[in-house]
DNA sequence: AATCAATTGTTACAACCACAACCAATATCA
DNA sequence: TGATATTGGTTGTGGTTGTAACAATTGATT
């Protein structure tokens, strides 16, 4: 439809035509009509504009948001579930519920069960911050969504939904 | 629709209910439902995967991949302009740069109208290496749509398109 | 019970990244 | 022209991340 490749700066002089030597084989790649880029460039633009909020709100990561959000969903589990539940690498769940912890956000249980796991559960302070975030997370939501437009965004779902039901976890 | 908070492990001996304290205010967040978080994951998935084919056919980053690809699409181009259309850090893009460089991947080219410029190009060796990697690519993208199914693909497409043209760049 | 394997979580280390400082060159404006 | 601001690009530094190694505990096998 449209065309997507230009640039919108104006500053340069000369503006660069798409006619480099072209080889033999079958040529170029536009870069950004290829999915996986696509697909970043969109993430990193919403999840920064959220990132913004939470950090401004609370000083928070995206671990420490991640793991708080997790952990006010789920109400109490361990870090290796955590790390299943959100995605994150073990190492990223140990220092984000370290700094929680710091900030007397989340306690530390021992487990009677398996003496290796703790049991992670917010304080009444880190429960009273997630309620305060999961709020401006509703809104943000929402007003992404208002700004897209319904349609597109029940397309983009319809599509997040394909990439987790075929392609496995990140890993 | 569907449930999607399931835990397919089956390691762990208890199931986490959802259902924590749930202090005065409106209730939980379900994470996995919530826009920004299913999109960096899904990006972060397609990415991974991608990453891996040309981290093992041309051990490159993904800085290096970006240079990369837009060189091979435009020619010639400073470095502020892969920055622009790739979307990439300053500094990203110089240390790309210097490392293709080092490869003998690209070449540099004073320019005689602003002598604080250098022109960017692909060596042969680039080029040959860029059209395999392209070849890669499109088979990737191939696939993948393939696997998510033409419809989802297309659906996934607009949303994204949505994203692009309603939200400005990412900074 | 004793040994070996697997799991949980932390920490040391190296790679990577963005921010800021910086140099060189150019543009702006008095 | 001369002073100042702006731009292109590189480098140093602090902060963040993943890999690997590790101690502690648990599970499996005999």
């Amino acid at each position: 439809m449209t065309d997507r490749v230009e640039d919108k700066a104006g500053s340069g002089a000369s503006e660069r035509q798409q006619e480099p030597s072209e080889g033999a084989a079958g040529g170029r790649l536009d870069l950004s009509a290829f999915l996986p880029y696509r697909l970043n460039q969109a993430a990193e633009r919403v999840s920064q504009r959220f990132a913004r909020l939470y950090r401004a709100e609370a000083g928070l990561t995206r671990p420490e948001w991640r793991v708080l959000a997790t952990l006010g969903q789920f109400g109490t589990m361990t870090a290796t579930e955590i790390g299943r539940h959100s995605a994150m690498h073990k190492t990223k769940v140990s220092r984000a519920v370290y700094s929680l912890e710091s900030r007397h956000w989340l306690t530390r249980t021992p487990s009677s069960a398996d003496r290796r796991v703790e049991m992670l559960a917010l304080s009444p302070k880190g429960r009273q911050n997630y309620n305060d975030l999961v709020t401006i997370a509703r809104d943000f939501e929402a007003a992404l969504v208002a700004t897209l437009g319904e349609e597109a965004a029940a397309r983009l779902r319809d599509g997040l939904t394909a990439i987790e039901d075929k392609l496995g976890p990140a890993r």
